[in-house]
DNA sequence: GGATCTAGCGCC
DNA sequence: AAACGGCGCTAAATCC
């Protein structure tokens, strides 16, 4: 990595302010020839759907940036950046999501191919876990120490000659960082994956427009029934014996005290502690074991749910309907997680509960009238990249038949004949499947079958499952070998997807770690390339991208058109699913409803 | 008093 | 020898 011992000065850049139309194509000539155009804009704020673009700032090699004053040129004049923001040429940008969304609403959606610096930075250090905002990567990368002081000064009304060097420096800084990239992720062999990230962005931008629908009346049924289970369950919980420690009922106002709060951790250890319950945290692991015993504690896993659920969802999700669309949009960041996974805030509609109520909070995501939702997910994804990755003959064989992994496994850890497994069985060996490719000990085994797939087992029989789990798929087994070798004999910090993707620790990374990274970031590879896939592809169908859920997509499409749409996306998705899986066949489940729910 | 950390919940 | 990974949000607890 370079090192700047001395940081390098603020380059002065030259700027033209264009405020008239008549100037507008002129200057935009020699822009139409170029082949790298690095574009910036300032807005009056950070919501592209009620905040409004300002300026927009357009650099080229060894000429002076445009700036153009979008509050003093109509619309109708704006035909030659038009023409400019859809050739063919690279467009460069920080965070271009944002500026995609701007540019989309002032009707000058650009076009791709596309280069994002915050992106590419995101690609070539994951695992490192630093900023990637534009001051920070002028710093790394180029030595440049920017102020971004004038970043939220007021873009509305006249502006000052030092905004306007700011926002003409901050587009020409990008042309300098895109060149430095490009080496640094060659030499990485990450421009690939990098590219795709491009590709996928405008996806992504889009995806946030367009939002999903909150059917409101529905959800407020919903919060009322989850908030009258968890009153209930309070008072069954004071009535179970819930109460203050007795050194705690010192209190001057003992009737204020006469009950805890629940959520409580520390008043919840000491008031079961007073019970003579034996436990030295209140984590749900630690509970889980004793809820047979003790109904409290069943009472208390359940409260605790409960207030979860209308803290996090009931109340929370209403909140973030947008004023002006009516919809909820969220915040995707597209290398939100450092295996390569989106992550989902503002709301996080990643986490959205499935089946927490008896209708189901997803059933109330909804789709507009004449319109319905298409999902579409990739089956056991994870696993058929295991054993893409593995190679293990027994989960080829299996996945090439078209069997079902969870049944053999459920015969392979019982000895009994693929006829003879029970749908008992299946769920055991769905938890050991899904835990043990990882590294899961036994003892996590035992804990994890209960706590998420209601299984019973004894601490030997999780041992027995580990040795005839790893029996079975030897060549997992191996996997795992080879893999720890790489660490604690090759000290490897390190690891790639089968496409490619890096992901690095700066101190020695854990097994686990290693082992689920190229399986994560794999799947998140075919879901990327499939949403970049789908840009093109849907707006001849009317369908709108609302949503993805790591294996998962989401559409909202015409009812004219969903036979066709759907059709389109599976095809995508397997295609793109296939240029990672070579040797497992890629599976795809498709339905169609009026709500999100499956 | 506000900022930050932790525990515990949801999802794939 | 033992080890599942990846996220975000809320309320309580703690720090400054």
């Amino acid at each position: 990595m370079t090192t700047f011992p001395h940081s390098i000065p603020i380059p002065v850049v030259e700027y033209e302010l264009i405020t008239n139309p008549s100037r507008l194509s002129e200057v935009l000539l020699p822009l139409l020839k170029a082949r790298v155009l690095a574009i910036d804009t300032e807005t009056t704020g950070l919501d592209p759907l009620s905040d409004r673009i300002r300026l927009i700032q357009i650099a080229i090699p060894k000429h002076p940036v445009v700036i153009i004053d979008l509050a003093a040129i109509s619309i109708h004049k704006l035909s030659p950046l038009k023409q400019l923001l859809n050739n063919n040429a690279v467009k460069v940008f920080q965070n271009g999501k944002f500026d995609w969304q701007v540019l989309e609403i002032a009707g000058l959606r650009p076009k791709g191919p596309f280069f994002d610096v915050m992106l590419a930075s995101q690609v070539l250090r994951s695992g490192l876990k630093k900023d990637h905002d534009l001051k920070s990567l002028a710093l790394e990368f180029l030595g440049i120490k920017l102020d971004k002081s004038l970043q939220s000064s007021n873009f509305a009304g006249k502006l000052s000659t030092s905004q306007l060097e700011y926002a003409a420096l901050d587009a020409f800084i990008l042309l300098k960082l895109r060149a430095r990239l490009i080496s640094k992720l060659r030499n990485a062999r990450l421009l690939e994956t990098a590219k795709m990230e491009f590709a996928a962005m405008p996806a992504v931008a889009e995806m946030e427009l367009n939002g999903m629908l909150l059917d409101v009346q529905e959800w407020h049924l919903l919060s009322e029934e989850l908030n009258q289970k968890k009153q209930t369950t309070l008072a069954e919980l004071v009535k179970a014996g819930l109460k203050p420690a007795p050194s705690a009922q010192l209190s001057l106002f003992p009737e204020i005290t006469e009950t805890i709060n629940p959520r409580s951790s520390t008043q919840v250890l000491n008031a079961l502690h007073a019970l003579n319950i034996p436990i030295q945290s209140t984590s749900k692991s630690e509970l889980i074991p004793l809820a047979r015993q003790y109904p409290i504690i069943q009472l208390l896993l359940n409260y605790r749910k409960l207030a979860s659920l209308c803290s996090n969802f009931a109340e929370a999700l209403p909140k973030h309907i947008h004023p002006i669309t009516g919809r909820i949009h969220p915040s995707y960041r597209q290398c939100g997680a450092r295996s390569g996974r989106f992550s989902c805030k503002k709301p996080n509609l990643q986490n959205v509960p499935r089946n927490c109520t008896a209708k189901g909070m997803r059933t109330c995501f909804i789709s507009a009238p004449g319109y319905q939702i298409i999902k579409a997910d990739y089956s056991q994804i994870e696993l058929r990249i295991v054993a893409e990755i593995s190679g293990d003959r027994r989960m080829l064989d299996a996945y090439s038949k078209g069997e079902d992994l969870h049944t053999l496994t459920a015969s392979l850890i019982t000895g009994k004949t693929l006829e003879e497994v029970t749908s008992e069985d299946r769920r055991i060996a769905k938890s050991v499947n899904f835990g043990l490719i990882y590294g899961m000990g036994a003892a996590k085994l035992q804990a994890y079958a209960e706590e998420k797939y209601d299984v019973l087992l004894t601490f030997e029989e999780a041992k027995q499952f580990r040795i005839r789990f790893f029996q079975a798929y030897s060549g997992v087994k191996r996997w795992h070998e080879r893999i720890r070798r790489t660490v604690y004999v090759k000290d490897i910090k390190q690891i790639r997807t089968i496409g490619g993707r890096r992901r690095r620790w700066s101190k020695k990374p854990r097994l686990s770690e290693l082992l689920n990274h190229p399986v994560q970031g794999t799947s998140a590879d075919m879901l990327k390339v499939a949403i970049a896939r789908l840009f093109k592809v849907l707006p001849k169908t009317g369908a709108k991208l609302i949503g993805v859920v790591h294996d998962e997509i989401l559409l909202e499409c015409p009812q004219t058109t969903l036979k066709r749409t759907s059709h389109i996306l599976k095809k995508v998705m397997v295609e793109a699913g296939e240029l990672y899986l070579q040797q497992v066949p890629v599976e795809v489940e498709v339905t169609i409803s009026s709500s999100w729910a499956s």
